[in-house]
DNA sequence: TTGTAAGCGTTATCAG
DNA sequence: CTGATAACGCTTACAA
């Protein structure tokens, strides 16, 4: 059996009052020679309080849920990370919840979740945007916070944080056509995915704004696709740089240029999204949209730990910026 | 307020106690009736039970928790999906704990996991081995199963699961004397690491076996420093072959080939280890042994929910066997 | 087939 | 400065 308050009261000839006090530090106002006589047996004792006895009391479980659909997509680990950095830093612990994008999923562990009572949920849904997952939280009626998808409607009904995918699309075509490229394409994502649409977005928005040709090229935000989709348009066309919207594909793109013979940057220019870690490890290193996915998850779990605390609840929307990180993979053809 | 039990024992007009045993489904014996007029409720009500009143008295939390020390490191994502995969199963959740290697933090941790009141504990814990680890989790009177770190003493007094290193090395440098090199050189990890020296180990098995002379380069376990020795290392030797006793620092050997204008697999053979997702982005594809990181959380999943159950518990120590996998970076020079 | 009541380990209220 | 005692939401003998 465990040690319980109960214990310590007995030992130390006190109520358990009195321990609940000292292990509470309650101001109440306790004898300097009680405290200590207390603390110590409770050292020896090596008795912990029962966090499940005092949530239960408490009202709250100094927990957060984390639902993603999958920790191994090399995007979420940073995120996770930033996630249980910060909340640690307040005394919350977190539980991790993989959903494969699945909706049985999800209405599951947002059910799990709420038995285990706790205090918020960090919620990263399927990419395909669906007021259903958010009905399925709002029910819940547990705090949550949004974080990377989602952020389609710009006019949100819930908090939420996540990254400015037009901006960073546009950063990494402003930063070609700035090098001098003219024929530049876009490799992008499915279309009905939020975040592959931004990016479209962005490419345009520097396209147009140069007057240049919009050429789009679909890569499924897959390596394989990619590379099919590259082996098929470099050889046709004289293009001299691609924005890859995600790290992936620009990975796939290298495989065909190697086996087309094309050598990059010389005959072309890649620059990629994500910023994942095994873009470090390309030869040569690929220059990326850097979204801080660590920075995400830790706005997040700052945003709903915040929110906890006030009273009166109102709606944030938090949108970060990615940036630019030039490496070796574009090179100026002025 | 949220629904309890109370509630829903009033509105059917019955104790909580039978509401409590349709819950649980416990044979008592209720009649079809009442049951179904209680699950309809609870249903309209959207009754969900208090996990945290429940486990108090059951004196279980259906809960695990997996401490590790930093999932951004890629090796542990796909451990961490096998362990909630099978966790969630069984019907247990888990606290996700990252230590960054550091011993306070693990402290901390493993005390909070126990007032958390997790039924056991899922750790991974410093590279460098040392009894301090073993003897705080034990003093934490908390079931638990050691993964990945804490192979080195065969002999383990803990329950575990660890990957077959000496093995797995074992299997790589194999594979290239059968493919006829002779000079085949080993980048190793950092010497005091039990894995990096279990890798020695099963290379200069196979190398004995083959009256081949050893040829040992640390690299760290890092990129940089395997980038740095390949470029001093393989100009001045006739090595036709290497393996990297992990896949980072098979990267950062090929970045070293390619600036020294050596063609893998023609001019030079490379074996990683690990089998880490980057790996087949690489040109040419890597040939590395796989080590299932998802097995091996799975295994220690199962382990520790196996144990929960059983009342006389036994140490049990589980290897798995790395595999190797054949792709694009090693060639036969028979 | 159902209900009463004790108890899990805490905190919080109120009294002294 | 300290202590009874109720309460949190649930399970589980024991009764009926």
């Amino acid at each position: 059996m465990r040690v319980t308050i109960k214990d310590i009261a007995k030992k130390a000839g006190v109520s358990i009052t009195t321990v609940s006090r000292v292990m509470n530090d309650k101001l109440g106002g306790i004898s300097q020679e009680t405290k200590e006589r207390i603390l110590k047996i409770v050292e020896e004792m090596n008795y912990q309080p029962n966090a499940l006895a005092r949530s239960l009391v408490t009202k709250q479980s100094l927990t957060l849920g984390l639902v993603l659909p999958n920790i191994s997509n090399p995007f979420f680990p940073e995120m996770v990370r930033g996630v249980e950095d910060l909340a640690n830093h307040h005394g919350y612990s977190v539980f991790l919840c993989n959903t494969d994008d699945d909706e049985e999923k999800e209405k599951h562990y947002i059910q799990l979740l709420k038995e285990k009572y706790v205090d918020g949920i960090i919620f990263s849904s399927n990419s395909r945007y669906s007021e259903a997952h958010y009905e399925i939280l709002q029910k819940a009626h547990i705090p949550f916070v949004l974080i990377d998808r989602g952020e389609e409607d710009g006019n949100s009904p819930y908090n939420g944080v996540f990254i400015d995918n037009e901006k960073g699309a546009y950063l990494a075509t402003k930063h070609l056509i700035d090098l001098g490229h003219e024929k530049i394409a876009c490799m992008t994502g499915p279309k009905e995915v939020g975040t592959a649409r931004r990016r479209i977005l962005g490419y345009q928005k520097a396209m147009m704004e140069a007057n240049l040709p919009i050429l789009l090229e679909t890569g499924n935000f897959r390596m394989k696709d990619a590379y099919t989709s590259a082996k098929k348009l470099l050889p046709s066309n004289e293009i001299s740089a691609i924005f890859a919207s995600n790290d992936v594909m620009a990975c796939g793109i290298y495989q065909a240029a190697y086996e087309l013979g094309m050598n990059i940057p010389k005959d072309l220019s890649v620059v990629g999204f994500d910023d994942i870690q095994l873009v470090e490890a390309l030869t040569p290193k690929l220059t990326t949209i850097r979204q801080s996915s660590y920075t995400l998850g830790k706005t997040a779990a700052e945003m709903i730990i915040q929110d906890l605390k006030k009273a009166k609840k109102e709606t944030k929307v938090v949108k970060l910026d990615p940036e630019l990180v030039i490496r070796q993979s574009t090179r100026s053809i002025k």
